[in-house]
DNA sequence: TTGACAATAGGTGAATATTCCTATTAAGCG
DNA sequence: CGCTTAATAGGAATATTCACCTATTGTCAA
């Protein structure tokens, strides 16, 4: 934790709550230069750090958390991961080209940042994957991570179905999705079909 | 986040590194009686805060994050989770009467605290819970959960096994532990023949 | 354009944390 | 026991942050 740290955390926290930091200084009952970027280091350079006290009155005002504020000083991301409903990520314009969600208005779940992963979490719906995942189950998908055959993957088709499988074989020609289920059979698409695919890194049980 | 979340942090995160207040500040570069009690407050019992920038020189001296450090103050637990083998786990020394981990000198893995359970991890051996854990996988166990009837489980038999199981029963007069691998049969103990129970909150994939 | 307001720079005094000092108490050790 | 060290309390001097002040710039809307 650095000294440029905590002001981009500071800065990253007011924009987070559509704030400059100047208003968050202000709404928080602090003088509103508080914060300036002529107040972060001395007229001799030396760096200068917002008090403690002065931060937790800014968390105050803003209603987070000191850890909420930590993640954003350690710059790290995925402390909070956006809840889908596979219903949900069928439709358009939850995810982009990549498999990365977009826009807003999800539930948030709260959920432990592994390094710097981009992560989402996704709701079991149906039984395909029993007994690894049951309805309601919670799957924690980091659709930056390469997948390789034996992964647990969620797959989005063209058709817009998006379904969690096990990569049963990838190559050129084909990628075999297969649920755990023996009552599913195994379904096979061309690569081409296939819009995403993202590694299942947690199920919660 | 109020004063005395900070202090409670910060004792917290010297006794993490065997040390005292004292000896954190001494560690860190800082004035040994810099966190002495006596300097929590003022003569007035006005508050005082650590500075920021001492703070960031602690965690620097301990080698810890700043999220960690505002795991601390939070009062959450779990963002650090020990990680345990079962081959270990079977021998005496490592669990205390109600199924907590104790001691030390485990790896850590990094786990997203959940609310604030204390948590710890477990890596899978054997196939007998296949397919849903398979050997290597990590899981993330609560002692302090409540056990109900069809959740994941790990086991602990006064013969000193520890076992990864469904919970298909539990009454007064018997405890019916299920694999989820057909090829392993149900074991059915008395309660007296488990010293605890733990709910598995999360699997690694 | 003009007016209101936010954001910012720069400076000063007040408020407050830290260091340094001394003294006391407690814990470990030969 | 006698010795050393750590932990702690209390106080003074130093260092640094904050609140307050003034002035400038930029943005937005009437």
């Amino acid at each position: 934790m650095k000294h440029r740290d905590i002001w981009r955390g500071l800065d990253a926290l007011a924009a987070h709550h559509g704030l400059t930091a100047s208003g968050l200084a202000r709404r928080a009952g602090l003088d509103p230069t508080a914060f300036n970027p002529s107040k972060r280091e001395g007229a001799d350079g030396r760096p200068r750090w917002p008090s403690t006290e002065s931060l937790a009155r800014v968390l105050e005002s803003v209603g987070s958390r000191f850890e909420d504020f930590a993640a954003l000083v350690d710059g790290r991301r995925g402390a909070i991961a956006p809840l889908i409903g596979f219903a949900q990520a069928g439709q358009d314009g939850f995810f982009d080209d990549a498999g990365f969600p977009v826009g807003g208005g999800w539930e948030e779940v709260r959920f432990p940042g592994l390094e710097t992963e981009s992560v989402y979490a996704l709701e079991i719906s149906g039984d395909s994957m029993e007994p690894a995942y049951r309805a309601g189950d919670r799957i924690i998908v980091s659709p930056g991570s390469e997948v390789k055959p034996g992964d647990r993957v969620v797959a989005k088709t063209i058709d817009g179905e998006v379904m969690a499988k096990v990569l049963a074989r990838k190559n050129t020609r084909t990628v075999d999705l297969a649920s755990l289920n023996p009552a599913y059979p195994t379904r096979s698409f061309k690569p081409p079909e296939i819009v995403w695919l993202a590694r299942i890194l947690w199920a919660s049980q």
